[in-house]
DNA sequence: TAGACATATAGCAATATTGCTATATAATAT
DNA sequence: ATATTATATAGCAATATTGCTATATGTCTA
């Protein structure tokens, strides 16, 4: 499994997809997490669980998978794992698949 | 299954995004398809099978996954059936995936 | 008509993915 | 120390994906 295999298999998943999209303006959905500020310091695995309606180990597999990826960072800061993109990872990715598919930038 | 999640899938293999990667130039690799100009009408199954490297049926489905997603076209000539890249469906999935991500186009 | 060729479909096996529960680990609070 | 909270990991079941072979269908050729 390639680096790029496991990038494109980390975004052929709608969930996965949609955590990536939540990050974007994660106070938006996060505004109530306490802890710490989820635009600087990113959301925590739990949250994003209950966001997403499902259990906290299927959440945390989704982050590990989008973290192997590198599509997302984390932080541990006392019990708490932050997650939060990585845009330069992202952009690094929609640049290839483009060019890959030879689709001009619009 | 969502018009969107069959695109998402349809990506999600690097076979098939090879596919519609020689489909860019299909005279490089499929210049000796003599019953039909490759660049003008496409490149039929068997010879996409053969350079991949897998059967026949295996390519047919592949080609079956990314005609749903609407990423290829398909048109039957005598008994062939010849496979090109329908540009506009794979540019506008790539704006929605860059929106998606929300990715500034570089 | 019989054969060859191109493709599609059905069905099978191997593997991967996804979600869950149970549980281990670590940090924090009482 | 014990309980609570957040996370990670192990293991299981359901489902999806992928590849194959066998075979049906359609087209063309001898």
């Amino acid at each position: 499994m390639t680096d790029r295999d496991d990038q494109i298999k980390a975004l052929a998943n709608t969930t996965r997809l949609e955590i990536l999209r939540v990050l974007v303006e994660p106070q938006q959905q996060f505004g109530h997490q306490w802890s710490a500020d989820a635009k600087e310091t990113g959301v925590c695995v739990q949250l994003l669980a209950e966001h997403f309606d499902v259990s906290q180990p299927t959440m945390s597999r989704h982050i590990e998978l989008l973290k192997r990826a590198g599509f997302i960072r984390t932080q541990k800061q006392q019990k708490w794992t932050y997650c939060s993109r990585n845009e330069s990872a992202l952009a690094e990715y929609a640049r290839w698949l483009s060019e890959s598919l030879s689709i001009d930038g619009d």
